[in-house]
This record gives structure tokens, sequence and C-alpha cells, in this order.
DNA sequence: CACGCACGGGTAAGCGCTTTCCCGCGTAGC
DNA sequence: GCTACGCGGGAAAGCGCTTACCCGTGCGTG
């Protein structure tokens, strides 16, 4: 690998030379050792070494982010609006998956760290877990203490920036939705219990259906990994044990896909027989049949609005960005049979 | 942020003593001593800087992969191959969207050399495009002459080790499976023709037509992008010039879903009136309805094959791992009307 | 009892780059 | 004609880490 000297030395200059005609430097430099400086890259196909640079200049220029999953659209939605405000201010975004291992997000997050990231970004749900807030904060705060930025989004036990998708009132919208269509037996098909993603938008669920009268008992709810399959599966188990449910609430739009397939595969038409309703609205809603009837998350902007957070300096006190959520009514859902 | 040497200083050590508790060195140290380092290493959240381990040891330890979009379903299964062969042999994956800009690719290849890593990992199509094609060739054999390794996902003008999908018998099965079915008058919704994916997906639904037959105008073949809105337009255009076509395929998924979503707001049925057939078995083909008929590839075992290639220290001569695609019946296609 | 050697630990030389500081030159000002 | 200054270029000091290499112990051997 040709270094920096090497191209000095073809060139005739010194290394410092040739550093300031690579990277542009203030400090001018003739014409003539220039041009013998880019040649001499030319030739030796001469690539700095970014680790020496970063090193060198201890320049934060990249920035992480910590995912469950960028395969999972909620993710990779987020992820685009992540990327870019990154590449417009000419940053490398270093993306992470965690898959929802608290274990391996703090790994990463020291390893963000080790790479001098200017900022990271936590977009994955937060957890209702003492232990792990407590060491992650701890990570945090060193990171923070020496200059490191960081952003979350949703929510997270992390005083800081934030966007926070409305998640609650969105679910609040939901609820009153299956309400006014006059479902009385719903079942709810939630994520893993342990995310404040989950426990956000059943309160949300449970107070639209409390605004009617209604009420959401325990057995009703399936708590289940956030994708499609454990989705089908928990609408399984939902309808075994009350086959009369007439709605099911899907807390993500992979979950809903899956309760769809279910409830085809048992013959059971929706929005006839049952309806569905999911949340996020991911690209593929427009694409199920029937139509999925979702609440809308505006991802992109999230993950937009995150990073203009995460790079700008900050203001003393934490900035809080809350995204509406909107309901956005297709063909999944519909008044109960009879 | 804390140095090794703020540790070293804390524990009463030298650096060099410190370094070698931190990461394990072959080198015993006393108990007493390692216990103070750790003491040391905890009190302070001390966190080695990547880029001077990285300068120091000149350790190339990740692995960079350049792919057209990691939210573009196609390359986020292949990822997942990629990243868990990757996570197992303990290297880092540095994800680069190239967003199917040829430029910004030609960036990419600089950028993760200058980063050192030990492997680049092409997972887009490859270009017809001469030019371009040079330039690249040019950046990777720098790459490759100081012991960087390559390895290619699909066809590229790139002599080395490489996975290929098996796109051109794919598509033979398509058009014959059409052919069987006793479609005659089929519309192509191709990709990008500078892509190599179209042109041999394009070849093989040919010899596939041909076997029975039958042949394939230019006229009945639409290029646009490989995705969901491209698909629908390109369909509308085919139809508009016509009506008659009593089939569409697709040549990946995502553009098949656009179809049936145009036809469907047409109210032509699927797949009665009309059949649809796409390539590529995302996971959202079984989703959709009709459930899409389409050519499985193995997508996460590609990326996996091409992770262990490229970490694999490498034969003389190019190894290339062709993998076999499979035509999967499902809904959307079947015998044309009347 | 002297010697050698294994062992634990420290010293210092880089890894490849940036950047400050300094130096010698040519020009302008008096 | 001499000093002052600006300018282009080089020498060298790090950035934070790893890793030869070296050096003093304390032990085992002849």
């Amino acid at each position: 690998m040709a270094t920096l000297s090497d191209v000095a030395r073809r060139a005739g200059v010194s290394p410092a030379t040739a550093s300031r005609v690579i990277n542009g430097s203030s400090k001018p430099v003739t014409d003539e050792l220039r041009e013998r400086v880019l040649q001499a890259v030319a030739d030796l196909q001469y690539v700095p070494n970014a680790h020496a640079q970063l090193l060198a200049r201890s320049h934060r220029g990249a920035v992480g982010v910590i995912v469950h999953d960028v395969s999972d659209p909620y993710f990779s939605e987020i992820t685009r609006g992540l990327q870019r405000v990154a590449t417009d201010q000419g940053r490398l975004l270093m993306i992470c998956n965690s898959y929802r291992d608290p274990e391996r997000e703090l790994e990463y997050v020291e390893l963000l760290r080790g790479h001098q990231v200017a900022a990271i970004i936590l977009a994955g749900s937060g957890y209702h877990d003492a232990e792990f807030t407590r060491l992650l904060n701890g990570k945090l705060a060193a990171y923070e203490a020496t200059g490191g930025r960081v952003a979350v989004i949703g929510r997270h036990e992390h005083s800081g920036d934030a966007v926070m998708p409305d998640n609650r009132s969105g679910a609040r919208l939901l609820g009153q939705e299956l309400c006014r269509l006059g479902h009385e037996r719903i079942g709810v098909v939630a994520g893993p219990q342990v995310l404040t993603t989950t426990t956000d938008r059943l309160t949300g669920l449970r107070e639209g259906l409390t605004a009617h009268g209604r009420d959401l008992p325990e057995h009703r709810i399936r708590y289940a990994e956030f994708d499609r399959d454990s989705g089908a599966a928990a609408t399984a188990a939902l309808l075994d044990a009350e086959p009369e449910l007439t709605a099911i609430a899907a807390l993500n739009d992979s979950m809903a896909i899956g309760a769809l397939a279910l409830l085809r595969s048992r013959g059971l038409a929706v929005p006839d027989r049952v309806s569905v309703v999911g949340f996020d609205d991911m690209p593929m809603a427009r694409d199920v049949t029937p139509t999925l009837t979702t609440i809308r998350l505006p991802l992109v902007e999230m993950g937009a609005r995150a990073m203009a957070l995460a790079l700008d300096p900050g203001a003393d006190r934490p900035r809080v960005e809350s995204l509406a959520a909107e309901l956005v009514r297709r063909d999944s859902s519909a008044q109960p049979p009879d």
C-alpha cells in the first residue's frame, strides 16, 4: 500500500507538501509542485490511510446509528432519512444492527465510541429494563462527557435530544376508529412487552377504547416479536382463545400482515368478518390485500430530524421533537359483521 | 477522552502493560497489575481509540460491501447473509449504499480502501459501461495489488471470486412457464438496460419463449427502474400500447408488485385477465394478493457465500459459485382468458 | 557459589498522517 | 543599499496505540 511518503518521494517533495496538495490545505503550493504530486498520486493509485488521517486530525467525521435491523422496513425507512442528512453534510454513516440484543447494543456504543464518531443515534425502541438502562446511560454519559453527541428516536430513559413518534396518540386514534366502527371484541397483537414502543402504543390504544367506554382486558393481548410470523402466531392464539373477536389491532404493520395471512388461511374474510389494523404505514401496507388501515409515522422524516439534532452543536437543554401520527383508512377495517 | 497512558498512569504501570492486559496479549502480566489496570479502565470508562489501534496493528479487520440500497429487500436479504458470516468471524461490516450511481460506487471503493478493509464485496449488479468498468477494475486492481480481497455478487466484468445467481436460467423457467400456460402476448417490465441483471434475465426469458416457438419483440419490453412505482408505470405503458397482453413478466418482484397495483387500479383481474410473474422471491411476494409467482433466488445464501469467498485466503484461480434459481408457482399466474 | 535463563515489566520505535513552527528566498519600502 | 516582511517549502512533533527489544529480578542448575 503506497503511503504519503512514497508519493512525496516520487514527486520529489516533502510529505508536508504532498499532504497539503492532497487535501487542499489553506497553505498555498506552487502549480509546479502541485502538478508533480498529483501525478505521483495517480501513478501510485494512492489513497490516504483513513485511520492515520483520523488519528492525526482527531477529526470526528463519522456518525453511528444503532438500529434493530436495517432489513426491517421500519428501520430502513428511518435509516434512509438519517443517511440523507448525513450525506448532505459529508459524513459517513456507520450502521449497526443490534438485532434487539441489549448486550450487543452496549457493545456497539463502545465500538462507535472507539471509532470516534461525532454522534451516536439510537434508533431502536427503548427497553423497560432498569439494569440495562443504567449501563447504557453510563456508557452514553461517558461518551457525551468527551464531546460526543447523542440523539435517540423513540422513548428511551435518556435525557437528551430526541425525536418522538407519537405512538400513544397514534394508537389512541386506532382505538377510537375501531370503536367508532362498532367493534366490541378487539384482540391486540402486541410487540415485546419490554419495549417502550409496545407499552406506549398499548396505552394509547387503551385510552382510545376507554374514551368509548370499552376496556381492554389483558387476555385479549398477545405479546410477541414485532415480525410477520409472530404476528400470525399471535393472531392464531387470540382467535383460538376467543373466536368471536371482530377486530385485530396489531401494533406494527409487519404483525398486521402476518395477521392478514393467518386470517386468509383460516378463511376469515377481512374486513367483513374481522377487521385488521396496523401501525407504522410501511410502504408495503398499500400492497397487501386488503390494503391495510394503519397509523402513518413519518419514518424518513424522523430519521432526518434525528440526524439534524445529532449534528447540530446542541442547545443547553435537551430538545425533544414530537412527530404526529396520522390515521390512514384503507380496506382492512370496516364495521363488525351483523 | 481518556487515553491508554491515562489508564497506565492511574494504574501505576507502563502503557505497554496496560495495553497487554486490555487486549489479552500473549505476554503474561501478574494478577496484581492486571487488576489495577482493569480498575483504571473501569474508573475512566476507557475505550481504546479504534483508529490508533488499527493504525498500529495495520490490522485489516473490517469488510466493506457496496450495495445499491439496503432498504431494497433484495439487498437487505443479501446483506443479512453477508452480515451473518462476517459477524461469525468477528468482523465489522461497513455497508455503503451506492444508490446505483456509478460515480459513488467508485468513491466507495476508494473510501473502503482508505479504511483498510480486508475485503470489498460488490453486491449490486454489473453495468454495461466500458468506461466505468475500466475505472472500477483499475481501482479494484490497485486494491488487490496490496493484498485486498474482492468478491462480487452477480455478473461484473471483473475476474475474481464471484457468486452468480442464475438469472438466465431462472428467467428461462419463467418464459417456459408462461408459454406452458398458453400465453402468447407477453409484456416485459424490465429494469435499467444498463444492468447485467436486466440483460441476463431478458436473455433467459427470451430463450424460454423461443423454446416454445414464440418470440419477444422489443416493443413489448419497457425499461425502467427496478422499483415498485416504475413497475406500475411501465405496466401502464405496455397496456396502453397493447391492451391485449395476457401476461406481464416483471424482472423483479418490486416491479411485479407495482404491476399488480396498476392492474388492480384498472380493474383487470389477476390472474384471470392478466397473469403477472416476478423475480427474486422477496419475502413480500407471498403477502400480496394474489400471491406472486416468481423465481426464487437464495439471497441470504448468496450473501453468505460471497462473504465466505471474500474472507477465505483464496485459491490461485478465481472461484465462481453459481446458485440455482427456482420457479415458485403461486396465484398470480394462470392460463390466459378464453 | 557463580552462572544462565525464564519471567514480568518498562522503554522506545514506529504505524501514516497533519500541522505547527521555522527557514531561506525574493520583493518592497525607506 | 539595507532591513522588514511575505511567501513557499521542509523538518519535526505529535495523534494513541502496539510490540519488538531490553533490563532487572529470582530461580534452577552445574
